[in-house]
DNA sequence: CGGCACGTTGAGCGGCGTCAATTTATGTGG
DNA sequence: CCACATAAATTGACGCCGCTCAACGTGCCG
């Protein structure tokens, strides 16, 4: 219900200087995220009107059908894309990790609402510029549509496990999942150990299905030694192998 | 007045249609669809290269994983997108309709089995060429992106439904969805008379459900009403209102 | 007419949802 | 540091929605 609490001032940047603004040297988004198409002399525009913001789990940035005045480029945390039939059942139909984009050209309205799930930290800018910069960046528009057909295909990769795999499977798969995109060094490396950013509940609204099936399922898991769990969140992965088997069973 | 507007739509006259490839000059998609980003002279050049071809139901234009190395346009019928476990449950991910294109740039790459679902009629043309179209026309790109963030839009309402909603609410939510869809004059005005493009083993596929399930759910929409059915795929909506809120019922 | 594909309907069962109790983590103030 | 409160997760009992298996139309074509 809150939306945007913390606002960082960035720091000044010498208008006149060809070199790369300071908050965007260490930026991992200038790398491998949308940031990485534009010129020096483009960062520099851009950061006079850009606002770092850390977001706290379930603050709301958007909700569903609200136009977004706003491009935010995740450097940190996961933030989650949710959708409501009228009576309040939810589903949460995507995840997003740093380095990406909150935010589309062409059609401002949202069509999810979009929220943090972890800790969040966002470098936001206004609409206008970035879509002024679009018209001569056709790089900046590629690595837009690169991403939202990376989407497409997760979620493909979810109406599978949605539609037709069992609650053990959709379990593993999720598992898999975030062991494969929650670093955001990953090179397709899978890592081993790491913390679930949702909580059961919202891994439900993931799933598609309820908060007590999956803590069951999840016990299954450790059960069959596919995982152990430390701390509720925090997840160790023996062999992959033996996760990625679970998640696409041949004798369901 | 619509219909007036329409007419006037059918009528009209290209000025430069001296130009304009035969083929293409009464062809859907150079209006709403990619080609409409091309100039004469592209579509010169790309209809030298085009191939128009028919499919019959279930034939398939390209297996998940395969190098697309043709796009093509749909000028008629319905297409589905299929993924697959690897013991061989099926699950319907999307559908295409007239004027979608099927391929992406950037990426060659298919994530999805892409077959006929009924009768359809493309014009197929190789990727290189449209490729170097691409290079030098962004608003040949846009479309693109436009579409697929319409397909990632479609996919997220899908995802509500495998995830959160009845048999019942699913199968109507198709209906909705092909009375919304099937027309390419749709301008958003839903057609209450129309036949279902799939089977009831690939509504069932679609709606992560099994064919028995599916036809219940048609049986108790006709009981109550909602629709009628001529032929097995011939559908009559008398009150869009009535099945609009079945979709989305309050009271499950 | 018979063969076949497709759709409908029925009977019974099981996986997951529902409701509820208990345990475990997290945080707060004395 | 320990009670205490609150939220989050686990576990159990039971019921229902949708799956499974099977029989039975129905329309189409040779």
């Amino acid at each position: 219900v809150t939306t945007v609490l913390k606002a960082e001032r960035l720091v000044r940047v010498d208008v006149h200087s060809a070199e790369v603004p300071v908050l965007c040297l260490s930026c991992e988004a200038r790398h491998k995220g949308v940031c990485g198409a534009l010129s020096a002399g483009q960062l520099i525009e851009l950061s006079k009107h850009t606002r770092r913001t850390t977001l706290h789990p379930n603050d709301v940035f958007a909700y569903e059908g609200e136009a977004l005045e706003r491009y935010a480029n995740i450097l940190m945390g996961v933030v989650k894309l949710t959708k409501m039939t009228r009576d309040g059942r939810q589903q949460i139909v995507g995840l997003q990790f740093a380095p990406d984009l909150l935010g589309r050209p062409l059609n401002p309205n949202t069509s999810t609402t979009i929220e943090a799930a972890t800790e969040v930290k966002v470098c936001a800018f206004p609409r206008a510029i970035v879509d002024k910069m679009l018209a001569s960046t056709p790089e900046l528009e590629h690595r837009m549509f690169l991403q939202t057909a990376k989407e497409l295909e997760e979620a493909h990769e979810l109406m599978l496990a949605l539609g037709r795999k069992t609650a053990l499977e959709r379990v593993a798969s999720f598992i898999w999942y975030i062991g494969t995109h929650i670093d955001p060094e990953h090179v397709g490396q899978p890592v081993r150990y790491f913390a679930l950013p949702l909580s059961r509940t919202e891994m439900a609204d993931f799933l598609g299905l309820t908060l007590e099936t999956v803590s069951r399922q999840i016990t299954k898991l450790r059960k069959l030694e596919v995982i152990r769990v430390t701390n509720n969140r925090d997840i160790e992965v023996p062999d992959m192998a033996k996760l990625k088997a679970v998640c696409d069973t041949e004798t369901r």
